[in-house]
DNA sequence: GCCAACGTTGGC
DNA sequence: GCCAACGTTGGC
């Protein structure tokens, strides 16, 4: 799920993906925290992550009369290239949005369109307490998106892969380390 | 735009 | 707690 064009500026709460996830979705839905083993990676017990990835999608797509499209261009437009991120209603997700701190990397990945694969690399800013949501910036727009290669390597348990639905995940340090040093590589198999 | 894979819901 | 039905994702 990408999120939606919103700037620092805003004040509004109304639209959080993060908060409303019942709220956007229907009546039906229970809230993230209630749902069944939604906390079985508590603080205590998982790793601690500083590097991720955030999809999001490039291209139109309307959901519920809505264009959800929000590629690195359309940050990169927003006043000093920042944004909030929101419309993440997976909880699992969100608890790991949760787990983010200012000043963490992520990389910005193009999903559900024409060429998908990492778009650029963002920064974690403050959270902002009026929309309850982590901004991202961006520091570094990488100069031709490339694709992540699944095929073994050091790449071979990223959720990416293991769980290709998550549109917020955790890179260790290597994973991370890795990604960026493919930036500079031809596209590849 | 299709549709397989995946995640969530809710009745039982 | 199981699992069928349903909704969503995302590569093609």
């Amino acid at each position: 799920m990408p999120p939606k064009k919103r700037t620092r500026s805003s004040k509004s709460t109304a639209e959080s993906g993060i908060n409303d996830a019942s709220k956007t979705t229907g009546s039906r839905r229970k809230a993230a925290g209630s749902v069944k083993n939604g906390n079985k990676d508590t603080a205590d017990t998982a790793p601690e992550y500083s590097h991720w990835l955030m999809k999001s999608e490039p291209e139109s797509r309307f959901e519920n009369g809505i264009d959800v499209k929000f590629g690195i261009e359309d940050l990169k437009a927003l006043p000093d290239q920042t944004g909030c991120w929101d419309g993440v209603r997976n909880y699992q997700a969100r608890n790991f949005m949760r787990q983010m701190k200012e000043g963490h990397l992520a990389f910005f990945y193009h999903s559900n369109c024409k060429e998908p694969g990492v778009a650029g690399l963002m920064k974690v800013d403050p959270f902002d307490p009026y929309q309850d949501l982590f901004f991202f910036s961006l520091p570094h727009c990488i100069t031709t998106s490339f694709k992540i290669c699944t095929k073994g390597g050091p790449l071979k348990n990223l959720a990416l892969f293991t769980r290709a639905r998550l549109s917020v995940q955790p890179l260790t340090k290597e994973e991370f380390d890795y990604i960026q040093s493919l930036e500079d590589k031809e596209p590849f198999e």
